[in-house]
DNA sequence: CGTCAATTTTAGCCAGACTAAATTATGGAC
DNA sequence: GTCCATAATTTAGTCTGGCTAAAATTGACG
């Protein structure tokens, strides 16, 4: 079947132009902070000049192998020019008390928000506050995370399985496994969220 | 110059099987994971069925455009399968009290070790005992890190700038940039660290 | 055994990964 | 302003590896 093959060209190409560019760019703000010329760059990787300028405007794409060399070169590594890349507001602290609040479906459950520390973070956080009795829905979704519960008894369900969790104790989960929460305790409880994935996307 | 031109296409070439070797076996991992055959694969990703087995056995390198292309067929993201991954034991939940206590150095300062909940997880975590007066050093590193201080009155400073943060409070930095921390208060400050990096490379 | 689907192997094309060299742009000294 | 050195971009071209189509092999099942 040719013609799924010709379909197949044209979508690669396709998705090429923007991922260079983003990529181009990030690589190309990397190497100014950090102050270093292209020349310079170009020999730690065992590069061209030529080839690096093209790669940071998206007129080339680097090999994986030659993007590591890139990566390297700039004293970081190729996921951090790969990853997906939030833009917004920036706090490096987030004072309790202080905090943007939000209501999402339950009116009773609210979320303190933490703002990102600086660009291009790729965790995100946020404080829940869990009244008792209140269930969540299960849930699968990319990325992971990482539960501190500060007060209260919650219980989780990942994959079926279920643990309890009283103040103090953590939880690491991959998200896409199927999970959800109760708070089982008397009292509204306080977890501590930590994940890679973006939390409201607005 | 063709010596250092020749040296550098060596180079290159050097990197590709290792990085092939692992990318593949994650690739094929993921889609033993998800119950999905080379063809389909192969159909999602607009590439041929011949290929996608040459990838997976590290014999063939895709390019980035083929190599987001086969990410997303396989439901997931290019960095994820870039990223450095550790691999040893694993909890997905952490109780209070029973976790494993590291002293770094110093031996008034203390670790509650957090496992990392399953296999090629980012996120790293430990609670951290810090006693009164103790002070840092200056430390700058790859990844990001996500402080949340659970106890306690601790001052840090990042990129010259002090930040004095109370419990509940929270901080989140681009581990590169210079960082220490000082506990200021009169107790023994508790924080949980939450990074991307690995911690404890034994 | 035969059948079929899944995977691997093989042989080959050609475009893009990357080069060398020329040209242009930039910044600093005078 | 000119001059010079360095940084960056452009140009023209090579060649190899990204990727294909098709054949062969493997594995599962009745």
């Amino acid at each position: 079947m040719p013609a799924p093959a010709m379909e197949a060209t044209a979508t690669a190409k396709r998705a090429e132009p923007s991922i260079d560019k983003t990529l181009g760019e990030r690589l190309r703000a990397r190497r100014k902070a950090i102050g270093k010329t292209l020349k310079q760059v170009a020999d730690d990787a065992s590069l061209t000049v030529g080839f690096i300028s093209q790669i940071e405007r998206g007129i080339s794409t680097p090999s994986l192998a030659s993007l590591y060399n890139v990566a390297h070169a700039l004293e970081s590594s190729v996921d951090h020019f790969l990853s997906k890349a939030p833009a917004r507001h920036h706090s490096v602290v987030s004072h309790s008390g202080k905090r943007q609040t939000y209501h999402v479906g339950d009116t009773a459950r609210f979320y303190e928000f933490l703002e990102t520390g600086f660009p291009g973070a790729q965790l995100n956080a946020c404080l829940s506050h869990v009244p008792p009795g209140h269930v969540s829905e299960t849930m699968s979704h990319e990325g992971e995370e990482f539960v501190y519960l500060v007060t209260g008894e919650m219980r989780y369900s990942v994959d079926g399985v279920e643990y309890l969790l009283n103040a103090g104790d953590t939880l690491h989960i991959d998200s896409r496994t199927p999970h959800s929460s109760a708070n089982v305790g008397a009292e509204t409880a306080i977890e501590l969220w930590v994940g890679t994935m973006q939390l409201f996307p607005q």
